[in-house]
DNA sequence: AAAGAATGAAACGGTTCCGAAACAATCTGG
DNA sequence: CCAGATTGTTTCGGAACCGTTTCATTCTTT
């Protein structure tokens, strides 16, 4: 359970967890990428570049470039589906989880020292 | 006051904000142009092109790059500082702090929904 | 079987960003 | 006053991203 934000608490916390991630020079994604993957890991699969497009309201070559370069890093991979070999099923990795569970834990800890 | 957020209601605010921003393709801010503004927002001023790079840890040139972009937004402005005409003090501005307001409540409004 | 729809990727030109180095303007210490 | 330090900006080549259009493959419908 947790209580909302104040307005300046919520600044803060993007300002540290900014901070965090600009002096680390973290692989740093773009808002679109992060959006995308946090979408991946977050719903329930089956997840494809039409559905992703359509929920984020962007194009699909988005998708498709968002992917290549989340796959060259290792956070997600594509699988061609068996049953409709026009489909791209896109998966978790390992690597994408263990990125995702150090941002969470990073923001989780920063919403404490408010 | 609030409790800490949970790693996974901390995706989750991360994802619900990522996905407002990127569906209303707003001017969209890199993570370093954001922690720039939010630095010169949230911190004691004055605030110069050499401060803002020690303490994001990044060369001077991206601070001057990232003035630039937030600038021709009118998130900020520059003035020189009289008494060290060497140095370039960044200032608020109005829309710059109608820009993080509207940030903030957005990141509140999402962190009641969790 | 053939035409059309659907899906994802690739191509293209333009814009933006990056790191490193070079630069102009200003201050400071001898 | 002048050599050196300091500050912020500009330049350079390279990389990434964007929007749009085009393409190859696969499915669906007739």
């Amino acid at each position: 359970m947790s209580y909302p934000l104040s307005t300046p608490q919520a600044l803060r916390l993007w300002h540290h967890v900014g901070l965090a991630q600009v002096r680390d020079a973290e692989p740093d994604l773009s808002t679109r990428q992060m959006t995308v993957l946090l979408s991946i890991y977050l719903e329930a699969p089956p997840h494809t570049v039409r559905a992703l497009a359509a929920k984020l309201k962007v194009s699909k070559p988005v998708i498709t470039r968002a992917l290549d370069a989340m796959g060259k890093l290792g956070l997600v991979t594509r699988r061609r589906d068996e049953t409709d070999l026009r489909n791209v099923l896109i998966q978790r990795t390992v690597q994408g989880s263990l990125y995702l569970e150090r941002l969470a834990d990073l923001v989780s800890a920063k919403s404490q020292e408010l």
